[in-house]
This record gives structure tokens, C-alpha cells and sequence, in this order.
RNA sequence: GCUCGGGUGGUGGAAUAGGUAGACACGCAGGACUUAAAAUCCUGUGGACAGAAAUGUCCGUACGGGUUCGAUUCCCGUUCCGAGCACCA
């Protein structure tokens, strides 16, 4: 194929010459500049796979990038950087398998990740690039891990404080009037703080620490070698690789999440996020407001009190039996001897059952009586605690106050062993189950009778306060995360072990560097590499040889982004106070209650300790919808090589085999690279329908094993950047899920094209004039130019591109090629392809670079319709699309063309005087 | 089970403080240019019925109701799909 005209759209040559433009220029490097308002707009950064990328990934970049480069149009300073999550499993998994070490499978995949973004146009500043793995970076990381662990939580002031205030605190007064978020199990005073060993008093402080080493109920992956947080689980498989995970108790590194639970939750409210969410990282904050009572319990021997967390306080009369989770502490004090048999063998039975099994098995009842009889406060009747795998260890206290009338779960329990159960809600039927709504009119309740439930539930928890039985409580789901992982390829905590006590490094020694090592297996009783290295060991003392999740390195990298280079901060405070936060986020959903949640927490630490200006990251957060994959099918008639096309499968008995998308344009299958696809079907033979094997078609993910991968590669070099990056958007909404078809990019292209055209003529010669526009041109321009921004701002990036082609397309028509309108479209059209728009920019004599042009401003005066009809509605309301004021004595009614019948049959026959009209408002007409 | 989204042509999707449903694009069909192909351009394209035709009539936004002069849009119920949470007391 060779070029007839001298100037067609050459979009290779365009976008390669104008990539090496703007990186040997930096066109996009940015700089703290006061006299511009900033704007960050930041992408989730990606994590380094083999793989590669696939067109699915840059759906967020693009979008940002064309949000980022309309900023700068708009006359912001704009900070638009990107970097890699460099540290993780899969890096290591492949060392492992293959003994590379993950350092250097890391950087080429990084490279060719660098290689892949390169060709799309982003407008990143790569100046400003950062890589989680290296140690310049990590360094804050671990700094960021040191604070954490000098620092705790207090309640009063709502902030993290040093610890060493802490420690003069209990020199003073000891423990008993500190309200911090805690674990520790004894209340002491001032002397016996003072009496303590110096062991004794490390122990203690770990309680209160943000950053701490405790004992924790873990979810522990056999398989990886590993413990995983709560966010890298799901149904009981590793997020992943899919391996088993169980529950094990083990001592391990932990952030004190928790303590900020109340106020990542209310300052949600405060974000600009979507609903869906917030609503999301609401439930795994999980608040729950009620109660913790006081049970006393006698076993025949002791006395001694349970607590227990409720939310449905008003239902005490009705508690009938207690339980306890398998992992209750209690058990061993409340198991009499005669049942002591009994509750071991239950217990080892708990125990042979997976988290799987016990999650999948929910309907399963079982149980055993401990022996043990405690009161219930109000009614004074003696109750049986149980046991049962049903009760959770974890949340509240680990045990509960049985309701069976109210709550299902008790309800079933109760029916199966025979409790009674006792309905406390006047005409409830529960026969047959428990009636668990929160309404009606209490009874069998003593002094709560004849309230409503939604009475009766404050009222209990007053009565239970002043009583002393217990007090007004507030749960959280939310739990502590956990922190070290038994892996290599991490970031090693800055901890020494002496006689047992973890002990930080200063922070000038840090980083931190992560050793080089040769085996990467992980043993199997929870050894972690590290152990293995030589001299791992600061001073003579042993160190941490766990390292930090994946997390870790996220938590704050937005904060990093800032201030790159900076030796002496993680970001200075003139950085962070001109940048302040990320204006806007794009990533997906599935950082929903993991980075999101831990990057929110690592920040508001910051915030506390005065590090950053802004308690909140992420002002406003967009989530790309997943790009799907579309997958192509071949039949093969069974027991031949035979294969038919999709519409004469159903004569044959056929198998539906995948074939690799990239051998199929518009289902139509190439039977040649077919055959030459998998020696298998080199002698393969078709029946055709119209000369052509049509194949079928299947939405699934993208992935290697369903041949339905593509390249954005590919597309770059068959339709170039500048199509992709229209194409992706014009697929659909943004937020939404959607299938890549590469079999719309035509129009896309097409469009480009004919948008070409409009700057040359038939000889390939430029035939931008500069004739003044006429009102139609005006109006078409600035129609447009209203357009795109009111869809960029809203992120409707679909609809504008359909904007585009109906205007290039009024233009191609009118034979406009004047310069007054053909520049402003460049600009207009510059954020979604850029390269093409740059080309232009350049042709039109214009310098340096459209990127730093100003975005058009929208007159209204010329879009404003001297022509109207539009129906009139009921009651004399209409409803117009432009703006416009009337005054109808002055005969303009006359200029409304009122055609439609429903305009007399509702006006009345009444004389209209005066109209206003406001764009897509319904106006009262006075009459 | 609970919570939140969402069902519009052959396909992706437009249009919602209620006002001409199907923009734009793909695909398909026909046509122009061409020796031919590619590229480009033009026309048609929700369904049914009537008409030689221009055109007209009716039905259509998952299903059934409701509010309204008017509903894809609001309300109630049903159903299907997707996402998240899941013994959270």
C-alpha cells in the first residue's frame, strides 16, 4: 500500500514523531507554580505482571489522561504522575518456580510495562515516577512503619500521640484513666507501672502501640507460605492464586486500623465518591451501635461474669440460653466436669473443619452444653451456656445472649436442642420461625411492655446503665490489619529482636535494604525466606524476617508522588501544602476495602502527626468499569477435523472450541492462519456459509486460556493511539463493565480520518483559510465546545465522542475549512487524541505544543435557536432546551411555532402574555 | 439471606428535576467510483399493517399494575442479570 496523496493520516509517523516530542521536551513535567490552581489527577498505579498489558488496563489512564490534559487546557497546574506497585506474590511465586530472582523479573516487566504505556499518549510526568520496590522509596515506608510504632491511639483527643507521653502518663497515674485504643489485659497503677521489669513494660506498651507485634487469630495460607489479610481472602481461598486459607493463631505485626474506624466512616460523607463505594467500605467498617452486658455465671463451684455485645438490648427478657464461640477463653472456666468430655470432643470436631467448610456449611446446627448456668439480670431465671461453631470469635466478645424468638440463628438453635424460646412481640407468629423485624409492641418485658421496639431499645440500654448490668457500646467489623508476611519481596520491617524484645532502628538507618538471597521457598511452618539470608542482623541482634504486605507500599505513594526526590521527607511540607491531595482517583473497584481503606488510615495518621495538610487522599474517586473479553468459537464435528460455520452447526453434532480472537475480524475467521494457528488443524476442512466461516461468540474474561486477549499493541499499530483511546471511551460509560469488540474501531477510525480531511484537500495540500465563520459554523463550534466540557466534567466521555462526529460531519458538509473554527476544534479534540490533534496544531503554524493552548470559551450567543418547537404542556408549563426570555405582548409568541394539538387542548384558549425560559426548565407561563 | 446497581433494535449504547424513544457507531442490505480490490462516499435499516409512491395507522424501553393530559424516566408488585457482604448477635 503506498500513499496517493502526499498528506493522508499517518498516524504511525504522527504518533511516534510526537511521543519522542514530548519526552525529549518534557512537555509534561511539572513544577510548583502558585500562580496557577493545581489539579492532581492520579491513576491507581499497576502492578508489574508478566503478562503484559491488555487493551482492559490503560481504560483508566485514558480516561485520567484526557481529564489531566483538559485541566491544563483549562489553565491548571496539573500533576498527573505514574509509577509501579513493584512489591508482591507473583514476583516471588515465579522466582520460586523458576529461580529468578524477583528484583530482576520485576524491571523487565516494569520495562516492558514503561514500553506498553509509552505508545498511548499519556501526558505523565515521568520525572516523578516511583517504583514501591525501590529502597529510595520503601525508605518512607519503613519510616512511616516507625512512626506507627511510636505512636498510640488516643481516644480523648481522637488522634495519634507519641508514646513516650504515654509512658510519663503511666509513670504518673499508671493505666486506669487513659483512654486509648488498646489490648492490654491489666489495669495497673503508677507504682506498679514503676515496679515493672523493663520486659514487663515493653510487653505492656505493645498494647498501645499503632504499630504492634500480638498474638491474632490469622488467616494462614499453607500453600503460599504465608498469613494474609482480611481483603486478600474470599470465601476462604487466597484472592490469590485460589489456595486454602484456615484460621491459626500466631504473633504477628499488626496496624491498629481499628482505632480509626469512627472516623474513616464519618468523613466518607464527606468525599466524592460513588455511592456503591462508600457503601462498600461502610459495611466493612461495619458499625454497629448497642450494648455490652453483664451476665453472671455460676458453674456450682465459681462465680464469674460474661460479657456480651447486643444490639437488641430490648429483647433481654427473652434470652433463654447463652453461646460461646468455640475460641472462647471462657470455655475452659465454664466447662463443668461432666460435660468436660463432651465439649473436648466438640471442640477437636470444630477443629478438623476448614474456614471453607464452616462457611459453606452455615445450616449445619451443632453444639454442647458446657455445664454451666448463667442469669439472666432482668428475669432472674437461670440459663444454659453453650457452645457452638455458629458464634464467631472475632466480633463483639465471642460469646452472645440467645434470643430464639428474634434472631434466626438462635431460633434454629433453640428448636434443635430443645430451648425454649419466649416471644417478646405482641401477636408474633413464631411457630414455625423467629421474627427477626425490629417492630411492634414488646411484651412478656416487664417494665418495657407496651413500647414499640424502637422505644424499648434506648430504654433497655438506660436501664441496663443504671443498673450497672452493662453500658451503651459501639462495634466495629472492622479489624486490626495484619502486617507481616512470611515472604521475600517486601519491604523488611526496621525491627531488631533483643532477648526477645522487638526493638525499632533508628531512623537514620533506614532504608532498610531488602538482602539478596538464593533460595526463595517458604518453609512450610511459617519460616520466612529472610530467615535464611546471611548477616541479617543489625548490631549482632536478629532481624524481623517477616516483610510488609502489598499494601504497604500503596498506602501512601500518592503523598510520595509530591516530592519525588526528596532525601530528608517522605514530602515536604511546601510540596504537600501546594498539591494538598489527589482531586481525582481512577482505578477499580477491587481496592475497595483493602488499599482504599488502608491508604485513608496511613493518611490520617499522617494527618495526626502534622505531616500532611489534608486528612482525607482521594477527593474524588472514579471506578473504571472491567473490560471483558469477547471470545470466538469454532465448531468441530465430533471425531473430525471438520469444522462448520455458526449458523449450519445445529445439522451436526459439533464441539464449541475457542480460537484465538486475533485470527477473526468481524467473526469472520481466517482460515489460513487457522490452519497455521496449531498444527492440529493444519489439514482442517470448513463448511462454509457464503464462502465464509462465521464463528460464534462468547463474553468471558480476558485471559490467556480463553484466546480472547488483545494487544493494545496490536491496535496502536493497525489504528494508532489516538483510535484506541477514542475507541475505549466510545465503548461505553465509564463506570461500567463492558466487552472489548474490536469490531466497532472502524467508525472510530473512520472518524479520525474524516476529521483529517477537513485540514486538506483532494492533493493532500493544507486548505485552512482564514474567511471569517459563518453564524452556522459559530454555532456547531460552540454547541460543541459546550459539549465536551460538560461531558468531561461529568465523565460521559462516551457521548462526546459521538459529539465529535455529528459536528465534523456538519462541517465536512458545510465544506467549512476555516481557521477559526478548525483551530478551536483541535484543542477541542486534543485530550482525547492527542497526537493527531498535535499534528494539526503544528500544520496550522501554531508553536510549541496544543497542550499548552487555552480550552475555547462557550459564548451562548451563539447557539441561541431563533426557532421554536417545542409542545406546550399542562398547566401552561413548557419545557425548552436553549434559554431564552419572550416577552409575548410584544408579539414573539408569534416566533413559537405551536403546532402540537396538546398545546390548544391545555393552554386553555387563554391569551399567553409572558414567557421565560430557562434551559431544560419547566416554567409557570403567566396568563 | 441482606444491601446496592441494572434490563432500551441484530450489537455497543443515546435520551431521565416526566414532553417527538432508538442520537452516534457497529453490523446488514442496496448503490456510486474502480478493470478489480482496498479506501471513500450516498441511501435504507425497531416491529406489524395499508399504499404504486410520497406517506399513513397501530404496537413497542423485562413483565403486571398505579399516578399523570403525557412515563424509558416517578410509585407498588413480579421476574431476570450483575456487583458487594454474608452466621457481625
Amino acid at each position: 500500500m503506498t500513499g496517493s496523496s502526499k498528506m493522508e493520516y499517518n498516524f504511525t509517523e504522527i504518533e511516534q514523531r510526537w511521543q519522542s516530542y514530548w519526552s525529549s521536551r518534557k512537555t509534561f513535567k511539572v513544577q510548583i507554580d502558585p500562580s496557577k490552581p493545581k489539579f492532581y489527577v492520579l491513576d491507581m498505579f499497576p502492578y508489574p505482571s508478566g503478562a503484559g498489558l491488555h487493551v482492559g488496563h490503560p481504560l483508566g489512564y485514558i480516561a485520567s489522561d484526557i481529564y489531566a490534559r483538559y485541566k491544563r487546557l483549562k489553565g491548571y497546574n496539573v500533576l498527573h504522575p505514574m509509577g509501579y506497585d513493584a512489591f508482591g506474590l507473583p514476583a516471588e511465586q515465579y522466582a520460586i518456580q523458576t529461580g529468578q530472582p524477583p528484583q530482576k523479573t520485576t524491571e523487565e516487566n516494569i520495562r516492558r510495562y514503561r514500553k506498553q504505556l509509552d505508545k498511548l499518549g499519556f501526558s505523565y510526568d515521568w520525572d516523578r515516577e516511583i517504583q514501591t520496590c525501590d529502597p529510595s522509596y520503601y525508605k518512607w515506608t519503613q519510616w512511616a512503619f516507625l512512626k506507627m510504632f511510636h505512636h498510640w491511639y488516643n481516644k480523648d483527643s481522637n488522634k495519634a500521640e507519641p508514646i513516650d507521653e504515654l509512658v510519663n502518663v503511666f509513670t504518673r497515674r499508671g493505666n486506669g484513666s487513659v483512654n486509648a485504643a488498646h489490648h492490654c489485659p491489666i489495669t495497673f497503677s503508677s507504682e506498679q507501672w514503676q515496679a515493672f521489669s523493663e520486659n514487663e513494660k515493653e510487653d505492656i506498651l505493645m498494647c498501645y502501640r499503632i504499630a504492634y507485634l500480638g498474638e491474632t487469630s490469622v488467616n494462614w495460607c499453607a500453600d503460599l507460605g504465608t498469613v494474609l489479610a482480611n481483603d486478600e481472602v474470599k470465601e476462604g481461598l487466597s484472592i490469590r492464586g485460589g489456595h486454602p486459607v484456615e484460621q491459626k493463631k500466631m504473633k504477628q505485626w499488626q496496624l491498629r486500623v481499628s482505632a480509626y474506624a469512627e472516623r474513616l466512616l464519618e468523613s466518607l460523607d464527606h468525599l466524592d465518591w460513588s455511592d456503591s463505594l462508600k457503601e462498600m467500605q461502610r459495611n466493612w467498617i461495619g458499625r454497629s451501635d448497642g450494648a455490652e452486658l453483664e451476665f453472671a455465671v455460676n458453674n456450682g463451684s465459681q462465680e464469674f461474669t460474661m460479657n456480651v455485645f447486643t444490639t437488641r438490648a430490648d429483647t433481654i427478657f427473652g434470652v433463654t440460653f447463652m453461646v460461646l464461640a468455640p475460641e472462647s477463653e471462657w470455655i475452659e472456666k465454664l466447662t463443668v466436669p461432666e460435660n468436660k468430655k463432651e465439649v473436648e470432643e466438640y471442640l477437636a470436631y470444630v477443629k478438623t473443619k476448614t474456614e471453607r467448610e464452616r462457611m459453606t456449611e452455615t445450616h449445619r446446627v451443632t453444639g454442647v452444653f458446657t455445664g454451666s448456668y448463667a442469669t439472666n439480670p432482668f428475669s432472674g431465671k437461670e440459663i444454659p451456656v453453650w457452645i457452638s461453631e455458629y458464634v464467631m470469635a472475632g466480633y463483639g466478645t465471642g460469646a452472645i445472649m440467645a434470643v430464639p424468638a428474634h434472631d434466626s440463628r438462635d431460633y434454629i438453635f433453640a428448636r434443635h436442642f430443645n430451648l425454649p424460646v419466649i416471644p417478646l412481640i405482641e401477636g408474633c407468629d413464631i411457630s414455625h420461625e423467629s421474627f427477626d423485624a425490629k417492630e411492634g409492641i414488646m411484651c412478656n418485658s416487664g417494665f418495657l411492655n407496651g413500647m414499640t421496639v424502637e422505644e424499648a431499645i434506648p430504654a433497655a440500654i438506660i436501664e441496663v446503665e443504671k443498673r450497672n448490668l452493662g453500658k451503651r457500646k459501639t462495634n466495629y467489623r472492622l479489624r486490626d490489619a495484619i502486617f507481616s508476611r512470611q515472604r521475600y519481596w517486601g519491604e523488611p520491617f526496621p525491627i531488631y529482636y533483643e532477648d526477645g524484645i522487638a526493638r525499632p532502628l533508628p531512623e537514620s538507618s533506614l532504608p532498610l535494604e531488602l538482602p539478596a538471597i538464593e533460595s526463595f521457598q517458604p518453609s512450610p511452618d511459617g519460616e520466612p525466606p529472610l530467615a535464611k539470608a546471611k548477616n541479617w542482623t543489625y548490631r549482632g541482634f536478629p532481624l524481623e524476617t517477616s516483610t510488609m504486605p502489598g499494601f504497604a507500599g500503596s498506602s501512601a505513594y500518592y503523598l510520595r508522588y509530591m516530592d519525588p526526590q526528596n532525601q530528608e521527607a517522605l514530602v515536604s511540607a511546601s510540596a504537600n501544602n501546594y498539591w494538598q491531595h489527589v482531586d481525582l482517583y481512577i482505578g477499580g473497584t477491587e481496592h475497595a476495602t483493602g488499599h482504599l481503606i488502608y491508604s485513608r488510615f496511613w493518611n490520617k495518621f499522617l494527618y495526626d502527626l502534622g505531616y500532611v495538610c489534608k486528612d482525607e487522599p482521594f477527593r474524588k474517586l472514579v471506578n473504571q468499569g472491567m473490560i471483558q473479553g469477547r471470545s470466538n468459537f469454532v465448531y468441530r464435528i465430533k471425531n473430525t477435523n471438520k469444522f462448520v460455520s455458526y449458523n449450519l452447526k445445529d445439522q451436526y453434532e459439533t464441539t464449541e472450541i475457542h480460537v484465538d480472537v486475533n485470527l477473526v475480524t468481524n467473526d469472520r475467521l481466517d482460515l489460513d492462519a487457522f490452519r497455521k494457528w496449531n498444527p492440529e488443524y493444519k489439514n482442517a476442512k470448513f463448511i462454509l456459509e457464503n464462502g465464509e466461516y462465521i464463528c460464534g461468540w462468547a463474553i468471558e474474561k480476558m485471559s490467556k486460556s480463553m484466546f480472547n486477549v488483545v494487544n493494545p499493541d496490536t491496535i496502536c499499530a493497525g489504528y494508532g493511539a489516538d483510535t484506541l483511546r477514542m475507541y475505549e471511551m466510545f465503548l461505553g460509560p465509564l463506570e461500567q463493565s463492558k466487552p472489548w469488540d474490536t469490531n466497532g474501531i472502524d467508525g472510530v477510525h473512520r472518524f479520525l480520518k474524516k476529521f483529517w480531511r477537513l485540514f486538506f484537500d483532494k492533493d493532500g495540500e493544507l486548505i485552512v483559510n482564514n474567511t471569517d465563520p459563518a453564524e452556522k459554523e459559530l454555532k456547531i463550534l460552540h454547541n460543541l465546545i459546550r459539549k465536551v466540557e460538560d461531558d468531561i466534567e461529568n465523565f460521559s466521555f462516551n457521548t462526546t465522542i459521538s459529539a465529535f462526529m455529528i459536528s465534523v460531519n456538519e462541517l465536512t458538509d458545510l465544506n467549512c475549512h476555516k481557521r477559526q473554527i478548525l483551530e478551536q476544534l483541535v484543542i477541542l479534540i486534543s485530550p482525547y487524541a492527542p497526537h493527531i490533534a498535535e499534528e494539526l496544531w503544528s500544520l496550522l503554524g501554531n508553536s510549541p505544543s496544543v497542550a499548552n493552548a487555552s480550552f475555547p470559551v462557550f459564548n451562548p450567543a451563539y447557539t441561541k435557536e431563533d426557532t421554536f418547537e417545542y409542545p406546550v404542556s399542562f398547566n401552561g408549563k413548557f419545557r425548552f432546551k436553549k434559554q431564552l426570555a419572550l416577552d409575548l405582548d410584544k408579539g414573539e409568541i408569534e416566533r413559537l411555532v405551536m403546532e402540537d394539538e396538546r398545546t390548544e387542548k391545555y393552554s386553555g384558549g387563554k391569551k399567553i402574555r409572558k414567557i421565560i425560559v430557562v434551559p431544560g426548565k419547566i416554567i409557570n407561563i403567566v396568563v
